[in-house]
Order: structure tokens, then sequence, then C-alpha cells
DNA sequence: CGCTTTTGACCGGCGC
DNA sequence: GCGCCGGTCAAAAGCG
């Protein structure tokens, strides 16, 4: 996460492109914010629920493992893909004219950062399901909108390729997962099971 | 068969 | 009021 606070000093794309415009408003949204996506959420989720492992499995009072691993920053696993290099990342709040029908709320966190990529959706450890692929204006590329596909979460996220540098993608979260990353939960089991073990000797 | 993607239609905000 | 534009819906198609 931190390298994204680096990426912002690289930030050295330059046009009137409008998705510049977009990643530039994110930018100059206060350094706080970024901070904020950092914080553990309002509603630890009990994240031994959702582990899929064996039901009923002790889960130990001692350490919540599998807790420490949330909150999962979009761009948590971003940098992982070997593939993929994360250019810049920036944080905002929703912008006061939210569009199309439906929720009108209050301001949801925001985050968009570039990856210099081939492939336009990058593997965050989440699963998307995307419902809409836009056309949009100045730019070649068309836009993608992706929903997480958790019962209970309504994050989204768009992805759209950079008309000035076409290797570069720029995603735009929209939201905050309320639920632990299944892939790296499922990943990190087997470690988590044998810590808790550990951690009752 | 269930889930995902595709794609045109639809909706609401905004500028003129 | 009208048209443009971005975002979403939903039916159909695609896929494993």
């Amino acid at each position: 996460m931190e390298n994204f606070r680096e990426g912002d000093d690289r930030l050295q794309l330059q046009g009137d492109d409008e998705l510049f415009h977009h990643f530039n408003y994110l930018q100059s949204s206060p350094l706080m914010e970024q901070q904020q996506l950092l914080q553990p959420q309002s509603s630890t989720c009990d994240a031994a629920a959702d582990l899929g492992g064996p039901p009923g499995m002790p889960m130990p009072g001692l350490v919540d493992w599998a807790s420490l691993l949330l909150p999962l920053g979009p761009g948590a696993a971003a940098g992982s893909t070997s593939q993929q290099q994360v250019v810049a990342g920036v944080v905002g709040e929703e912008m006061g004219s939210a569009r199309g029908r439906g929720s009108r709320k209050a301001s949801r966190p925001r985050f968009a950062f570039q990856t210099k990529s081939e492939n336009d959706v990058l593997d965050d450890g989440y699963r998307w399901r995307k419902y809409g692929q836009k056309a949009v204006k100045n730019s070649a590329f068309p836009r993608s909108y992706y929903r997480c596909t958790h019962h209970t979460c309504n994050v989204k996220k768009q992805v759209q390729r950079l008309a000035k540098d076409t290797s570069i993608v720029v995603t735009t979260y929209e939201g905050v997962h309320n639920h632990p990353c299944e892939k790296l939960m499922e990943a990190l089991n087997p470690i988590l099971r044998q810590l808790q073990f550990l951690s009752q000797l």
C-alpha cells in the first residue's frame, strides 16, 4: 500500500483526457483519505465464519489471525501479480454528482490507481461480475463496470485503459469490501490454522 | 445447470 | 425542453 504514496510523485501523465482529470481530482484529495482504507472497518466481520474451513473449527479467542488480514484494501493484492506494475494509486471521495439511477448515497470511499498491464482486469483476489461496458468520450477504449459477487458486498469497480498510454489500465474502486478476500483466505488458511495451533501450545 | 459476459435499452444529471 | 453522457439494468448468449 505504501508504494501508492510514492506513486503519486511518479505520476507524470499529461493531457486533457477526461479520465486523467478524474484521476487528478482523486489525487488532490487529502492524504488522510488514503489512510482510511488502512483502518479496520466498523463491522469487523467474523472472518472465521467466512474462512470456508471446516465448520465448527475451534477458533481460540487468543489470536484472531484471520481478522488481522482485514480489511484487505483493493490494491493490497494488486502488486502481488508479477505481470502488473502499479504505477500510481490515489484515494478520494465520490464526486458530489453521483450519476445514474439508484443510490445517490452519502460519499463512498473511492480508490483509483493505475497499473501497467496487458490485461485489463487485474486479479485482486476478489470475485467480480461485469455488469456493463460503455464507450467513453475521448477514449478509444471502453470502460468496464464490475460488481463484487459477494451477496452482502456492493463494492464496484471501473476499469479503463488510458487513451494517452494504452499500456496503462486505470482501475477505480468504489466502496470497501465487508468480507474477507476469498482467494487470499483460501491460500492462508493452512498457515493460519498452524499459527493458531502453535499459539495454543 | 449455474454463473458470467455481452449488449442494447433505459434512466437521471447536467449544460445549453 | 432537448440532447448528450455516464452509469445501470436485464435478457440473451456463452462457457465450464
